[in-house]
RNA sequence: CCCCUCAUAGCUCAAUGGUAGAGCCGUCGGCUGUAGCCCGACUCGUGCCAGUUCGAUUCUGGCUGAGGGGA
């Protein structure tokens, strides 16, 4: 019944590495996973997926069911030939996320991880009698005051609705009706064919109450309990631990999911108020975390996030960065140039690149690095943006995949910390 | 040599006898289980010289420059 092997091969401190076998594949851990919501690594071909070596990716429920739909895909032969003839995993994400994404996340005008500085609660205590032009600037100076202020002011519409019995989505693709329970979930996952499939959850707001958080996490662990009875594939299925900030939901929440018969485990929802929270609230709850399973954390992969979360015992992470940042201009780069404060990357623009003969990361062996100088993606970039952020995709995406390569080596020689440091962690 | 058209932001173009706008580019800020190659903010401008007018980027003349046509 469960054909997910997870085989740990060195340790050193609660960092570890270890192999992910499934469905004759296998993955070495930790792994950062590319994230291609709709079957596709955004920008990038099968091909190119193929000579980065991602060996993992995750697509999304919510996106796939809506277009071009669950049995599309089924009639193709599921995700992997949907793809193209994918080779490595693919893990499926229920639409949970979306379910806040698209509901509480714009009800609050927030995201899930939040923040704030403390500039910002300075900033809300002042009453805002300010002209337009200086209340605007503040404004997007402060994400604190952004957030309470569209709170107050003007709450945007909510595309998703929440209930013990499931999700009541407005689909962004037609505003057509949609609706996702644990059942349906499983049953959409399974028509999609993953290797890997996760239980629906509700992925609460950080700025939702503990008393939401307490009814919230009922309703998820009720979930969890659905969709291991709605399952009836042999895909791996993963439980997700919510429980927000708070460290007796997140051990409840822990406690309970590892006590359920599931392949593997996930850490989702929100993080904390700070980083230092967020890293606390892992260490809460991976010791729980029983059983020798992959852990999985939800949605989170800066770099520094990645050191952090390695050190606390996390082996599996996917997140939008790499790609998103691509298209938006940014590419990763190694110390000495990238660091905790530049967060590892740098916009390429004029200033920046306009006249740099170098390539982007000097360390990188990523064919965009070896055969292209800054001026010219700069050039490219003006010319030519999409491929000029396929580029940049590219180079990102093999950034994190060699990033996480060099985290399992300095594992297994026993100086993970040693490599922190040079990282400046 | 003559005729016509044009001249507005770094670029491509709007508008107007009464404080000149947009898109792109640029700079800064934001983005963590992807709705969004996106979201904010900001910088920069009427070719030159006269005239008419309370007021000219707009109307008139000349100059300069660009494009087209005719001898």
């Amino acid at each position: 019944m469960n054909n997910l092997k997870f085989t740990i091969t060195a340790q050193d401190g609660k960092a570890r590495t270890g192999v992910i076998e499934i469905n004759g594949k296998s993955v070495e851990t930790p792994e950062f996973m590319s994230v291609a919501t709709r079957a596709e690594v955004k920008t990038l071909s099968l091909d190119e997926l193929n000579e980065l070596n991602v060996r993992m990716i995750i697509c999304n429920t919510y996106h796939l069911m809506l277009e071009p739909g669950a049995d599309v895909v089924k009639k193709k032969g599921g995700l992997h030939k949907f793809m193209g003839g994918f080779k490595g995993i693919v893990a499926t994400d229920s639409g949970g996320f979306q379910a806040f994404s698209l509901g509480a996340g714009k009800e609050f005008g927030t995201n899930k991880l939040y923040f704030p500085k403390k500039e910002d609660y300075k900033e809300f205590r002042k009453t805002p009698k300010l002209s337009k032009k200086d209340f605007e600037r503040k404004r997007q100076n402060s994400r604190l005051f952004k957030v309470l202020y569209k709170n107050k002011k003007k709450k945007q519409e909510s595309f998703a609705d929440i209930t013990d019995n499931g999700v009541k989505f407005k689909s962004v693709y037609d505003d057509s009706l949609q609706f996702l329970s644990p059942e349906k979930s499983i049953e959409v996952q399974e028509k999609l064919g993953a290797d890997i499939i996760l239980v629906l959850d509700e992925c609460t707001s950080p700025l939702h109450s503990k008393k939401y958080n307490e009814k919230s996490l009922k309703r998820t662990h009720d979930w969890a309990k659905r969709c291991l009875s709605a399952r009836k594939t042999k895909q791996a299925l993963v439980g997700i631990v919510q429980g927000s900030e708070w460290k007796d939901l997140r051990e409840r929440s822990a406690k309970f999911i590892a006590s359920l018969p599931f392949d593997s485990y996930a850490i989702g929802g929100a993080l904390g108020k700070s980083k230092k929270e967020m890293y606390e609230i892992i260490s809460w709850v991976v010791p729980h975390l029983k059983g020798g399973k992959p852990i999985h954390l939800l949605g989170v992969g800066t770099v520094e996030d990645l050191f952090e979360c390695v050190e606390r015992g996390i082996d599996l992470f996917d997140c939008v960065t790499p790609t998103r940042m691509a298209r938006f201009g940014y590419a990763y780069v190694s110390p000495p140039f990238g660091n905790k404060k530049n967060k590892f990357r740098y916009k390429i623009n004029l200033k920046n690149s306009g006249s740099n003969e170098k390539p982007i990361d000097k360390n990188c062996n990523c064919k965009i690095c070896k055969n292209y100088a800054q001026e010219e993606l700069y050039n490219l970039k003006l010319r030519d943006k999409k491929l000029a952020h396929k580029f940049f995709t590219y180079h990102n995406v093999y950034f994190f995949l060699d990033l996480m390569r060099l985290i399992r080596e300095a594992i297994r020689g026993g100086k993970f910390e040693e490599l922190k440091r040079k990282w400046g962690i």
